[in-house]
DNA sequence: TTCAGAATCGTTAACGTTCACAATAATTAT
DNA sequence: ATAATTATTGTGAACGTTAACGATTCTGAA
């Protein structure tokens, strides 16, 4: 009996220990004082499930995301959503409600985030494409103190900001190891960007360097070229390309981003042999490719997971001050034909 | 307002209506019809968070976790009970308790089954080392309706049961993959069952299994040794394992349990070079064995999610009749030195 | 027909927290 | 000193579910 007890033992009501609790104004120095070294003394710990019973209906905590519009050129942003949907779901009926906002580009984003300021919510879920508009969010947020998270992606902010997203130079060093472990010294490596309208991703360039660091430590003589490519037109091979490709050397492709499944058809047209291809993340065409061979490997960051972990932390912090759960760094899987995870 | 509402439409109390959802006694028939024909028109959802509440104090979950007693030797034990007390503490509030038995081997196992049928739980968490006394334990728990669920390994038992565990089968096949990844066609692999007391693990055998066909696959005439070996005992060369290693072949060493940490030495004091080590579990020793690059490879099957995920899934259980969470494939994590995932 | 007992149903307090409102105490103004 | 404020504290209802208890209706035996 959390509060009742406290009451008791200071000589108060109910009330006054929660004005207390909830830092609200009435109280007298004195009694406050009471209070505070009761708590002190034989602790509290707030009946989180009795507070939201009592609050769902009324208090309810409403969590603005904004994150990329998903299309079929970009449905990777249909998973974090999957994930944030199903962390709502647990939640409802605790008074947890998620609202989905869309951009398509730098401009469209600041549009978006007026529109969020505009209402009244509790917590903000974005991802940190836009350095400075991600800054001004979150002047703005803590402005008004109230949290944010940023997906996917860590890149360097004004303030320290809570980041769910994985260590990419990290998965760049995994993709250099698991790709020097099949090619070895003596292979070409090539690592491939194939930049979409927005342009290289800031994770990617994170994945190159680590992969680049990796290579670089085990042999600074290992070959490595990186070749840039834009999603839409077709893959035309240089002069300088088609040297690398067609002999015998063992090649190793390093895919930046999720469309590594548009290698293998490239390579088979070319008729292009001994090669390993290693990409990032678990959408249909990759895990076709993983199937039929036709990639080695694939590092996935668990998007789905990012975002029902986004609205599980701000939970936790929002009832609880607890901000552990704000600030997470993704484990690296990395998936084979054998460890698939069907769903 | 889910039950208030349902009664007002069929013209009850909601006393009336409780006793109808918690199929308690002293309602008839009639009305009965009546209230369960107006909850599948508006449908019915209880909200579990007013009727912990209520039930906290009076009705406590208590669930039993029988598991291998941790020793320094067995260490691997203390993992998913640390996810099982996560779990609790994020639900006592709700009054969830856990009751930890320990056991030794099969005699012990079974004494600690009867002095949990004694006390009256509403789930119990075990692991199904011996396949006797697990079908004896499920069809006891069977016999007075409450759920179990079994951790890290998935034998067949007379009936279907829940089970919270990686496929051992694909866990091989992965290694398999991995390791020849690195080895190739032409080197020597060897499949290493480091044994306790216990006996060989179901896992071992199974993990061993997915190896062998994964090669096979590839390649039926791949050189594969199977070596067994006691983990108290000195590891002696026999002259046929002198000859298959003191060579310049490359060698591939799968260990199948968490024991792979005892192979580097064996190695560097034999002077053996040219292998590639793969294990299983993200003990202290193999991770020091990954950072210093003597092991290339650890399989993690995430043992402390596995307790974890048995407690929210019992808890979803039993709260909600909601047994989606009580079966779960873990999936393989693939663990190397760049994604060490630091605790 | 009457009435004990069973069957059926409604009422209400409780779980712990929140907060509007009422009640009291302390302070200032007249 | 008394009225009028203001400051401080207590009270009680509500969130939705549960279940004990009491009230009502019904059944069958005397």
């Amino acid at each position: 009996m959390g509060i009742k007890r406290i009451a008791k033992l200071a000589n108060v009501s109910i009330g006054t220990v929660d004005r207390v609790l909830n830092k609200r104004s009435g109280v007298s120095k004195e009694t406050e004082k009471k209070v505070l070294k009761i708590i002190e003394e034989i602790g509290y710990s707030k009946n989180t499930t009795a507070s939201r019973l009592k609050l769902a209906a009324t208090k309810k905590i409403k969590i603005a995301i904004l994150t990329p519009k998903s299309s079929t050129k970009w449905s990777y942003w249909k998973l974090p959503k999957k994930g944030i949907t199903k962390a709502i779901d647990e939640l409802t009926e605790l008074g947890v409600m998620a609202y989905f906002y869309d951009f398509t580009d730098s401009s469209t984003y600041k549009t978006q985030v007026k529109n969020i300021f505009l209402k009244n919510y509790d917590a903000i879920v974005t991802v940190p494409f836009f350095k400075n508009a991600s800054n001004s969010l979150l002047n703005l947020a803590e402005s008004i103190n109230i949290p944010v998270v940023f997906l996917d992606t860590e890149i360097p902010l004004h303030a320290t900001a809570n980041f769910i997203r994985q260590n990419s130079e990290k998965a760049g060093m995994v993709a250099g190891r698991l790709l020097h472990g099949l090619v070895g010294n003596d292979g070409h490596y090539f690592i491939v960007n194939i930049s979409n309208d927005k342009g290289i991703h800031a994770n990617g360039k994170q994945r190159e360097n680590g992969f680049r660091t990796f290579l670089k430590s085990i042999d600074t003589d290992i070959n490595i070229k990186t070749i840039t490519h834009a999603v839409d037109s077709n893959f035309t091979f240089t002069e300088e390309l088609e040297k690398l490709f067609k002999n015998n050397n063992t090649k190793g492709i390093f895919v930046t981003n999720s469309r590594s499944h548009m290698i293998p058809p490239i390579l088979k047209k070319h008729n292009i042999k001994n090669t390993f291809v290693i990409g990032f993340d678990m959408n249909k065409e990759n895990i076709e490719c993983l199937k039929n061979d036709k990639i080695n490997f694939i590092l996935d960051q668990n998007p789905k997971y990012q975002g029902y972990a986004a609205i599980k932390g701000l939970y936790k912090y929002i009832t609880e001050q607890d901000a552990s759960d704000l600030n997470i760094e993704i484990p690296i899987d990395i998936i084979v034909k054998e460890n698939i995870i069907e769903v």
